[in-house]
RNA sequence: GGAGGGAUGGCAGAGCGGCUGAAUGCACUGGUCUUGAAAACCAGCAAGGGCUAAUACCCUUCUAGGGUUCAAAUCCCUAUCCCUCCA
């Protein structure tokens, strides 16, 4: 959500920033709405003043045993008219908050301009891809006789899910351990345990709501609270942005830096026929999620760091890979500036996203409620930044990928070797 | 499955139709005292919004949503969450 008050003081600036990344925002419209609203508030703040100064009286009154009638007279049509206004100021209250919780984030000055992935500007890259003497497989076929099971799950489920079984399951698992333990060991971060169902409420705070009910799986309750949907998280930013969330943190207690290991969900209603063959999208994967609560003045300089914190893991793991910036017309809904990893994968040919690391600045902190008094004693949004610190599928792909011997076995990296009894092949 | 009790400011906790945006305590902030600190004492201390050059002033908020009333933290209904007892 955008500032209030930057809409209302600098509607033209934000147009233009909204323009780059390709929004059209009808200004005139808004412009209308507040104006309306602008008179609204103030006839039916009236009119409460009047009610309220009114309804004193008659208790004075009362208590000092005189007469009531006439002051009672005088506020008989009282109630009517404020019922009207307040539901005019409502309508119009609605109608504008419904425009502002659909509007983008602003994308950061430093964001090169462009229209799409293709602009994307790669801004550093690590390792290189790996050369074979013999012909690459991807994941797919590596893993089909060791555990990977494509179709026990579409017996199962459908498309978009997968059955790991033995030594694939037993890699994947320890992929989630090796990230977890580096993440609270060595950067600092605090782990947590959160619900995968959560509320609409907490997906309107992070972004996903209202905009994007299509992407999310969404359940309901039995009996009463039936029309209560929750829905499966997307991703663990979710249900750590909002652990939180309506809060005024204390500057001592900052930054707070989370790392969860979650599963996340999504039905991808807009891409169906991508990626259609094996694990890269999936309804259902696993991800380690970090996500960072911060004083605005620290926000980018920390999404460096958090950005370094998933890099490391690729380069524990030995990964060639490339860092994006995102340019303005590739950039998520709420992200003001946003890194993707991108991991090389021999099977593709070709680098694919495993990481996400964004700022969010306050866009998410204004709709979450979610503040701190600053050392000038004064209460301010922070700001929000968290990455994938990775993706564990995808992790999973690159790494049977990258590390195939020619007769189809894999080879475990060095650092996973603790978590899977150091072993150091599967076949 | 049955019977009750509760949700109030950062926390604890009073209020149970009008003068209560809310007693009191703790925490916090400033001051006095002190070589410094502690203690003691004094003072301040909710958030959001409107209007404003800024004050002033006004509106909203006592879990949430409805209702009764001139007036609701307080009464009624519904939901959610917590707790106690019985099975």
């Amino acid at each position: 959500m955008l500032s209030k008050k930057q809409l209302r003081n600098n509607l033209d600036e934000i147009v233009q920033a909204l323009k780059k990344r390709n929004f059209s925002f009808d200004a005139k419209r808004f412009g209308d709405l507040e104006k309306r609203r602008k008179a609204n508030q103030v006839s039916t703040e009236e009119l409460q003043n009047q009610r309220n100064i009114n309804s004193k009286a008659i208790g004075k009154a009362k208590a000092a045993g005189e007469n009531t009638k006439e002051l009672l007279a005088a506020v008989a049509d009282l109630g009517e008219k404020l019922d009207e206004a307040k539901s005019q100021l409502k309508t119009l209250q609605t109608q504008i908050d419904t425009i502002i919780l659909n509007l983008p984030n602003l994308p950061h000055s430093s964001v090169p301009e462009g229209a799409g992935e293709a602009d994307n500007v790669e801004v550093a890259k690590w390792g290189k891809p790996k050369t074979f003497d013999f012909e690459a497989k991807d994941h797919v076929d590596l893993g089909a006789p060791l555990g990977l099971d494509f179709e026990a799950a579409a017996k199962i489920s459908g498309a978009r899910f997968a059955v790991m079984t033995g030594k694939i399951a037993h890699l994947h698992r320890a992929l989630t351990q090796f990230m977890l333990d580096q993440h609270t060991e060595q950067n600092g971060y605090t782990e947590a345990y959160v619900p995968y169902l959560v509320n609409e409420k907490s997906l309107l705070g992070t972004g996903q709501l209202p905009k994007f009910e299509a992407d999310l799986f969404k359940t309901h309750l039995h009996g009463e609270a039936g029309d209560k949907p929750l829905y499966l998280i997307p991703t663990g930013e979710v249900p750590l942005t909002n652990l939180v969330a309506d809060s005024i943190l204390k500057e001592a207690d900052l930054p707070l830096k989370f790392v969860a290991h979650t599963p996340s969900f999504r039905s991808e209603a807009g891409a169906y026929g991508k990626d259609t063959r094996g694990l890269i999208r999936q309804h259902q994967f696993e991800k380690v999620e970090l996500v960072q609560i911060i004083q605005p003045e620290n926000s980018y300089s920390a999404l460096e760091k958090l950005t370094e914190n998933a890099q490391n893991i690729l380069q524990e793991l030995n990964l060639p890979y490339r860092k994006m910036e995102l340019c303005t017309g590739d950039l998520g809904f709420s992200a003001a500036k946003t890194y993707d990893l991108e991991v090389w994968l021999p099977g593709q040919n070709s680098y694919r996203e495993i990481s996400s690391c964004s700022n969010f600045e306050g866009f998410q902190a204004r709709r979450l409620q979610l503040r701190y008094k600053n050392s000038a004693g004064k209460i301010e949004f922070l700001h929000t930044i968290n990455g994938s610190g990775l993706a564990v599928g995808r992790t999973l792909v690159a790494v049977m990928e990258n590390y195939q011997q020619a007769d189809g076995s894999i080879k475990i990296p060095k650092v996973l070797q603790k978590y899977m009894n150091n072993l150091a092949l599967i076949k």
